[in-house]
Formats: C-alpha cells, sequence, structure tokens
DNA sequence: TTATAACCAAGTATTTTAGTCAAGAATAGA
DNA sequence: TCTATTCTTGACTAAAATACTTGGTTATAA
C-alpha cells in the first residue's frame, strides 16, 4: 500500500465525481478545473479507474465519467491503490538469503503493518465522506470534529488487537 | 501523510533496532547488512530520527544507534513523518482562489482522511509490533491470524464514526 | 456533419528516491 | 598517544516515479 499525492489526486477526483452525482456524467474538463488538476493526468488516472470497473465513461457530447457502483461500495483503498503500482516490499522474495537473525522477521512485521494500512482504508467509503460532509454543511462545525470518536475507538482497536 | 518505501525502510530499521534491544547500541552496518539496505541511505535517514528523538547515536568502536525512548513510545506514524517531508496537500493555500462549488470541500475531505491515517499510524507502536512476534514465535501461526479481529474492530469504527 | 468528450500512446520535465563518495569528529582499546 | 571503529555531515549522481504535454483516434449527441 503506497500512499502518495497521486493517490490525493485519485480520491479526491472520486470525491468530485461523488460530490456532483445529480449532474452526471461528469466531464474531466470540470474535474480538472475545479480540483486544478492536469486533465490529461487525470485521463491517465481515469484509465486505471474504468479498468478497476471504479468509474464508467460516456462518449460524446454531455458525456464525462459517473461512479461505477455506489458511492456505498466504493472505497478510498479500492480507489488509491487501482492507481498505484503494487509494490514487492520484501528484497529476498520468498525466504531465500536470510541468515541472519531478524531480517525476514521485520518483513513479515512491516507486511502486517501495511496490511492493516490496506484494511483501515478499505473501511472508508467515498459514501461515508461525502456524508460527513452534508451532515457539517449547515452547522460551521469544523470537518475534523468528530476526530476523538474516532481516536477512542482507535484506542480500543490498539487494546484488543495487540 | 506519506507512504512510499522509505517509510518502510524507516519502520524497518527502527523494528530492527527494538529487536535487537539487548545487544544495543546496533551499529547501522549490521542493520544495512540484515534488512539489505544502503549503509550511506540508512545513515540519512537516521540524521532525520535523530533529530526527532526517535533514536540516540553513539560514535567509537562498539558504537551504534538505540532507540531515543521506550518502544512503547514510538509509533509508527512518529517514524513515517521523520523520514518524509511535510506535504501541504491543498494548492489553493488557504481558501482564495476556490470559485467553483465542491473544489475546497474535497479537499478537506482528503485532510480529514488524511488525518484519520495519521491518527491510526500513531495508535501502533514499535512495542506492539515487536509483541506480536515474540507471541508467534513459539506457534507456528502465521502474522496475520490477528487480522479477522482487527477488521471486526474496523467495522465497529465503521458504524461509530459516520 | 460537426462539435464534444472519452480514449489512447508516446514523449518530456520535474521531483523524489536511492545510492555513492569523501571527509570529519568522537571514542574505546591497544 | 595511536588506531581502528563508528557516527556524522555534505555534495554529488543514477534511477525511478510523478506530473504534465502533445497529438492523435474513436464514439455520439445535436
Amino acid at each position: 500500500m503506497r500512499l502518495t499525492t497521486r493517490g490525493r489526486y485519485a480520491v479526491t477526483a472520486m470525491l468530485d465525481l461523488a460530490l456532483n452525482i445529480e449532474k452526471s456524467p461528469v466531464a474531466l474538463s470540470e474535474i480538472a478545473d475545479r480540483q486544478g488538476i492536469s486533465q490529461s493526468y487525470l485521463e491517465q488516472l481515469f484509465s486505471k479507474l474504468r479498468k478497476r470497473g471504479l468509474v464508467d465513461g460516456t462518449r460524446g457530447p454531455g458525456g464525462g465519467y459517473k461512479l461505477g457502483r455506489s458511492a456505498k461500495l466504493i472505497s478510498v483503498g479500492d480507489v488509491i491503490s487501482a492507481v498505484n503500482e503494487p509494490v514487492d516490499a520484501t528484497q529476498c522474495g520468498g525466504q531465500k538469503n536470510c541468515r541472519g537473525e531478524h531480517p525476514c522477521l521485520t518483513h513479515d512485521l512491516w507486511q502486517e503493518l501495511s496490511l492493516q494500512i490496506q484494511t483501515f482504508l478499505s473501511s472508508v467509503t467515498l459514501q461515508q465522506l461525502t456524508d460527513k460532509e452534508s451532515k457539517n454543511s449547515g452547522a460551521k462545525a469544523p470537518l475534523t470534529s468528530l476526530t476523538p470518536i474516532h481516536m477512542q475507538v482507535n484506542s480500543a482497536i490498539k487494546t484488543s488487537i495487540f
């Protein structure tokens, strides 16, 4: 699981799509304009998103992109992993040249952590993010207002997993 | 919050340090050897880790690095953010050129998500990872055996936050 | 038929990553 | 004191990923 500005672009664009669901399909030029991302770069990202079935494109005038399935069923993890090449993680493939004591062990630990991050990102959907927005749009409360709850639950994870 | 192989190197090296706590300080050459990372590259990473107080270095023969504080008090988030440059995230700094409808909104949503990831990574300590190892070292159970529990808790987050 | 917009492929500039090289400073042990 | 060891620092380079450009082609609504 890699996490760079590339993934941010993809998630941002998908959120833009989810927020403009009523006027779908949405043209890439609009997204590029709104989010300040190069259109051709977006095209490349959307090519990968399309191959994963995360978006559907319709050509011609009035065409554009819409979500491939309900925002409820698209996770942030889906989007991020769609635009990133898979990474191999360990340099020793299986468990070949591990003569030392803790070499491959640390790799396993990293892999475990990586899996946890992946699981976490797969548990957050686009719908949840946009819902949170509409909840706060009336009130002036910051988006981060729910964070304390999150931290509570997170510490629950902490004690129950380890 | 960025997550690349650079962060993996740093976390891996810190785990190596935590696992070899009994023979500390540990020389960089050993870590480089065990983990298959260039020593000079590790030197650069450890320079940043040292500036954050995550490691202490002692020179001379028999010298090396040891954890700057208890493994209980060092989170994966600490390590990863130490070796990465902070990223600005939005292209419109404050909220200047946001004339469209949902432009900065998506940025806020991303920032919120980013915060959640950060919080998650800050809730996992080196100690927890190494503890998990020693628990499983006797039995042949894979490290991922606890994942289902994690997923359960994660879905608990899902329903309670959103 | 024409304008629109998805699709596609190749190439380029920039940035980041990963690594090398070379030197210096502290220190344990001979 | 001398020496080997190891951290510490800086500059420089190669490779990879990222972000973007250019120039097309296809499909389709009007």
